[in-house]
DNA sequence: ATAATGAATATTGTATACATAATACAACAT
DNA sequence: ATGTTGTATTATGTATACAATATTCATTAT
């Protein structure tokens, strides 16, 4: 048999995942907003499925850190206390600093190409104003750079972090003042990485991250 | 009342942290070998409770990266590629540089002392020849480091990559004649925490991590 | 009014049942 | 022997049932 067609074999995926990304997804987009309640039965029949693949994605979501449970009482929402926010922003700036230098040693002239389209694609976004996109778009600038760590288990880290820091980003995003600044640090960014600088890497990424940090911070003071 | 009793009203623990629990140690002591099978009746019937927590407990491993689960084909203790063993060591190198820095910076007098005391319980502990008690007292001494971070999420972020590195980190404490290294890599860390340098640190560190990786580097290749 | 009590109800925890896919293996054909 | 097909068995995926705890809210006592 010449096998070359190779049927995509993998459109089975378990309930527990299609509810786990589902429940992922609304988390991040804000539907289920922190401290909002996770009840089984309630998901289960809006979802159109069992309480079992709920309660298997809960427990993902909460090694995620999206979703917290106390035994007999029920999972709900993470909501982040400002202290648990400030920490995830230091890993998270350490480890964006760390991924920018391991890419400015392994970044191919492919990343490099398209990190200039993402960069440009960035800027595109903004004059949209439409949140969800820009917010996209600035994903897949970052993406860049971390898959140029040639590292998986560091970009899914990564990502991680990123999850838990985004649903509080928004309205930095949405302020157009702010939108000159990112463009600017996105540049900055590019540039380093093109000389394969190191230190001005981690320098335009602790700058980029740090100006979020107090945006986010913000953002949970006021909610508190 | 005077309410001066607060009984443990937390005795409480669902069989599924239960079963976590147990499954997690048997990996980390290594009785569920990398690879190995985990067959949710068979640990059902062995642990005495019903499928239902051993999935959910699953659920949980995976997200640890202690377990790996293929649709319809069920779950195995994740055994680890040299290349995924790379991989968690880069990450495990710059977070503990970073939790040194954090703690030269943050670490209490009380700390210190604790500190001290747990190096030299690690000095006994290899006396013992007692794998498992010196695996431990290595582990409480970095602890107090991680702890000094102050910052849990780091700690818990650390302890993740420990797990999953130190299971296959046996064969490197038994030999005797590494002892004299550890003890020394411990010392000089110690130092430079007294004496509050980060950049003393993160050196100290990063020799300390590096010949672990080395030697964790060589089980996965003999084992491939 | 306020606090305490106790059904009624809602929700989670756990076990079990049933459906479906994966696996092992025997029987058969080549 | 090798390979193939079909069947029995095993294991997972999902739904449901039952048990136990939390919560709610009306009732009662103070």
């Amino acid at each position: 048999m010449t096998d070359d067609f190779k049927p995509n074999m993998n459109a089975y995926l378990p309930l527990r995942d299609v509810v786990f990304n589902t429940l992922r997804e609304a988390i991040l987009r804000g539907d289920l907003q922190p401290g909002e309640r996770l009840m089984e039965l309630q998901l289960a029949s809006k979802l159109g499925v069992s309480r079992t693949p709920i309660r298997e994605a809960i427990r993902m979501l909460e090694q995620e850190g999206l979703a917290v449970t106390m035994p007999r009482k029920g999972a709900e929402v993470a909501k982040m206390t400002l202290k648990a926010m400030e920490d995830v922003l230091e890993i998270r700036g350490a480890l964006d600093e760390f991924a920018s230098q391991l890419a400015c040693e392994r970044i191919t002239e492919e990343q490099l190409v398209r990190l200039e389209a993402r960069k440009q694609d960035f800027e595109a976004s903004l004059k949209t104003g439409d949140v969800k996109l820009i917010a996209e778009a600035d994903v897949n600038f970052h993406d860049v750079i971390y898959e140029a760590t040639g590292n998986p288990k560091l970009v899914s880290l990564l990502n991680n972090l990123r999850e838990q820091i985004y649903r509080y980003r928004v309205e930095y995003i949405k302020k157009a003042e702010n939108h000159p600044i990112l463009i600017k640090e996105h540049e900055a960014i590019y540039q380093s990485l093109l000389k394969r600088d190191e230190k001005e890497a981690r320098l335009s990424i602790r700058e980029h991250v740090e100006n979020q940090a107090t945006a986010v911070k913000e953002v949970i003071v006021r909610q508190e």
